[in-house]
RNA sequence: GCGCCAGUAGCUCAGCUGGAUAGAGCAACUGCCUUCUAAGCAGUAGGUCAUAGGUUCGACUCCUAUCUGGCGUACCA
């Protein structure tokens, strides 16, 4: 609606440069096409058209051009609804909201909680795989970031229309995973999570930090990990209990984490299954040639052809390795579900690996390889540089949830509001949510991020509880608004009414959501949302803040802006969806 | 060494694919609760957009070089 218009003055720009060319030079002229831009201030209109890249052609100040086409146009009886504003070597306009604000709360209206949503995914089968946990220690923030992402991203593309399959690869196999197991073995003593009332990860978690430690004072601790790991791949029975009592410890922890952080998956591999299938499928391309075999019997691949160097896709002792696992995992998935795209939501670190994992893909003949992608997020780090686990910089990913979620339910009890929020418990922890989501989605997925645990997630500001608060502040006007109702049952709704700076602006973002949801989409980025999100709840809360809504004088008045605010809250509560922050009516 | 990425306010981040006076939040200071939730609103202060060149009517944005930092280049994952 709004972008037709804009489209619309567009094209009579253009249409009367070229006229006005011809005029005066008597010969026609192709030009650039025009830039639709936004103007930095509102008051300056609400498009604007530069017109400097047109100086050199018509051999004119931008501003005088900009002034003539005003005239031109002025002078046309036909012409799309809106006022023209000059500055300087601006064309701008100012838009008639009237008509705009009426079709977009029967677009709101009828669409609710799918306004937004796009075609652009139509008919697209997108598997997306993130989280990927070890099986030897708990989540910690740079999990917490993955799968941040890995679930907005999801519901992105489900709102631009995309069947999405959301997977995660349990890795719980190889050489790491052994070393929780020797640890434990050797100085376990028979310790399980109900005897020590340990969460299962974080009791495994501890024989990983333990094996760190012996590995110092036993030289040869390695080379009975890498002892185990064989007798794991032989099928030891007493080595595969003792696994699969461990990796069940820590599943059991991990899917706690991941209910209370409202993470989910729709299907779960695991490394221990697919392993096989990547070894076989190395070997036959050993067969085909694809592949050579070193004299040690390591089996490797050339990449000189992409320019990279060689790369062990099998250890002299025949055992696999992530890359061999992952060729695995890759062609099982395909098989399970033939997707047209597959998203890798893996940290930037790893960009190395999915090169020459899409690329030995390629070359083992699969044309679905140009399908992956490689959704590279940048690393979590702390002020004075990277989490360690060896150093305890680890922030941990339960720990930080509980301290979050129990300085959110001090400050709902500090404003004596228990008894007006729906639960305690379960009002701190959404707001414990929304906050980490919020701060985590909010940057770039790309970039590194610094998180300063003292300081990094705060309730004020430009936060998930601001948003929340937006968002529950509408929700409390309405109702109130709804108990009156009978008062206003006669009154029409006059999109006349809303002429307020505030109020247009509003619209604005409105109209835009769609678009934003669609960009977030194609850029497999979250944060886009976000920073809508934001600025759609400030300008709402400045303009809550000035105006009064229920109280206005005005009745009509009172419906306008009540069916405003509707359609704002409409919009905070689809962005809430997008990138995991609940919607809370009251807090 | 080579490859990839980044450098914007004291701190954490935006900056719409080259346009108007570079924006938020936090921290600091100042106002505003007999009015729809003060987890709020408004204001003050804070910038040589790492540095130097180049392209252009116009550069935080594009190109080149330099400096600084991160990551990768494992028979770890």
């Amino acid at each position: 609606m709004l972008q037709e218009i804009k489209e619309q003055w567009k094209s009579l720009i253009e249409e009367q440069l070229v006229a006005y060319y011809k005029e005066i030079n008597n010969e026609e002229i192709t030009l650039a096409p025009l830039a639709i831009q936004v103007p930095p201030k509102p008051e300056l209109g609400d498009v604007a058209f530069p017109l400097f890249a047109y100086a050199k052609q018509f051999k004119m100040a931008p501003a005088k051009i900009a002034q003539t086409i005003k005239e031109r146009i002025g002078n046309l009886s036909d012409r799309p609804s809106g006022e023209m504003l000059l500055a300087g070597p601006y064309l701008n306009v100012r838009l008639d909201f009237s008509a705009i604000i009426k079709g977009l709360k029967s677009k709101v209206d009828l669409e609710k909680e799918h306004y937004g949503n796009s075609n652009l995914y139509n008919n697209k089968k997108v598997m997306i795989e993130f989280s990927c946990p070890n099986t030897n220690k708990p989540l910690h923030l740079g999990h917490m970031r993955n799968d941040s992402l890995g679930e907005s991203v999801s519901a992105i593309l489900k709102a631009n229309g995309a069947d999405v399959k959301k997977v995660n690869l349990i890795n719980n196999r190889g050489v790491h995973i052994c070393k929780s197991m020797l640890a434990y073995k050797k100085f376990g003593n028979g310790e399980t999570p109900e005897s020590s009332n340990i969460k299962g990860d974080h009791l495994v978690g501890k024989y990983y930090v333990r094996f760190a430690q012996w590995e110092k004072e036993d030289p040869t601790a390695v080379d009975q990990a890498k002892e185990m790991l064989v007798k794991w791949e032989e099928g030891d029975v007493e080595t595969i209990a003792l696994w699969e009592k461990m990796n069940g410890w820590t599943l059991d922890g991990l899917a706690e984490s991941y209910e209370k952080t409202g993470v989910s998956f729709d299907k779960y591999y695991y490394e221990s299954n697919t392993y096989k299938l990547g070894k076989d499928k190395v070997l036959k391309g050993l067969e085909d040639g694809v592949f050579y075999k070193a004299d040690d019997g390591s089996v490797w691949i050339d990449l000189d052809d992409i320019k990279l160097d060689k790369k062990v896709l099998l250890r002299k002792d025949g055992t696999s390795l992530y890359m061999t696992q992952d060729i695995g995992t890759a062609i099982a998935r395909h098989e399970d579900w033939p997707f047209d795209s597959l998203i890798y939501v893996v940290a930037s670190e790893q960009q190395y690996h999915f090169k020459v994992l899409f690329h030995i893909l390629d070359k083992l003949g699969y044309s679905w390889a140009k399908d992956l992608h490689h959704l590279s997020y940048g690393m979590v780090n702390l002020p004075n540089g990277k989490m360690k686990s060896r150093e305890g910089t680890v922030v941990d990913a339960d720990d930080l949830f509980d301290n979050l979620s129990e300085l959110a339910k001090k400050e709902i009890q500090e404003k004596e509001r228990e008894n007006l929020v729906d639960g305690l418990d379960k009002t701190a922890n959404a707001i414990a949510l929304g906050a980490l989501n919020y701060y985590l989605l909010q940057v770039d997925p790309t970039k590194d991020m610094t998180f300063d645990p003292e300081k990094s997630i705060s309730f004020n500001g430009n936060t998930g509880p601001y948003l929340q608060y937006m968002g529950a502040r509408i929700s409390s006007m309405l109702r109130k608004f709804d108990e009156v109702k009978d008062d206003y049952k006669d009154i029409e709704f006059d999109a006349s009414l809303l002429n307020l700076e505030e109020e247009r602006e509003l619209v604005k973002m409105i109209a835009n959501f769609p678009e934003v949801v669609k960009k977030a989409g194609e850029n497999f980025n979250p944060s886009l949302i976000c920073s809508h999100l934001y600025d759609i709840s400030k300008m709402f809360s400045k303009w809550y803040h000035d105006n009064k809504i229920l109280m206005a004088d005005d009745k009509s008045i009172v419906v306008a802006r009540i069916t405003l605010s509707e359609m704002v809250l409409q919009v905070i509560k689809n962005s809430f969806n997008l990138v995991g922050i609940s919607y809370l009516e009251s807090m």
